[in-house]
DNA sequence: GTTAATTATTTACAAATGTAATCCGATATA
DNA sequence: TATATCGGATTACATTTGTAAATAATTAAC
């Protein structure tokens, strides 16, 4: 059960939010979503509403048009990506998270360039 | 959507099936199961016939008591992490597999040890 | 000022998942 | 033989997620 972070979809969503240094509206979101994701405005605006109440989004309400509203993070990427990762280490390494690191290397086509920053990244750790 | 692979808590049965060099009974599995997972064995048994319907799992019935199914695996567990996976960059990091393995080396709590045992693994590919 | 467009809320519905009870047929047991 | 038990199939139900329509309220446009 609940670790309270954003669905798959929902992700495309906060990427946008997270990404924007100032708040977002609604109307920001569907249209950056516009070309990433292939959904309804109705749709977003479910999934918005779905993010607040999971405590992922607040809002404040536009000082001039009270119908419209300021959309902003209440967790950080990093946040949720722990604990999204905590999650599947958990579930599919039974823990353990180089199996899990070594598993990612190996299923995913990673290139020479990559690994060799890869083994740079982890040498600077 | 759908890449067919075993749900998270449908993952703890594949696992045992996997790790059997021979076929494994429902009964089989539902006794390696308790203490992993704390699920009645009513719930096992449906969860073994969606993993049927989802054609990861396959069985033979038994010859002597024509009750009793012997299962086996339709799919490796690399097949079918390597679709997680995948599924996973593509979803939380743009498809970028090395900044996936980035952020598990971040955000989970990896021992100087396993940073070596990576960086050695990385060596050799 | 009436109508059209915009914004948010509510409702709806299907598929997937977690969970378990009920039912049914076939053995094992009293 | 009557009954309890075992194994599997079917049915059920709540939650989460993806998806979108219907509603309502308000503002902008004519």
């Amino acid at each position: 059960m609940g670790e309270i972070t954003p669905s798959e979809n929902e992700w495309a969503i906060m990427e946008i939010v997270w990404k924007s240094a100032d708040t977002v509206t609604a109307a920001d979101i569907i249209r950056q979503l516009a070309g990433v994701l292939d959904i309804s405005d109705k749709t977003v605006r479910v999934m918005i509403n779905r993010l607040v109440a999971k405590g992922v989004l607040d809002y404040e309400v536009d000082d001039k048009d009270a119908r419209i509203y300021h959309y902003h993070a209440l967790r950080t990427k990093e946040e949720c990506l722990k604990l999204k990762n905590k999650r599947y280490v958990k579930n599919y390494f039974g823990g353990d998270a180089s199996l899990a690191v070594a598993s990612f290397i190996r299923s995913a086509d990673i290139t020479p360039e990559e690994l060799s920053e890869l083994k740079k990244m982890i040498e600077e750790m």
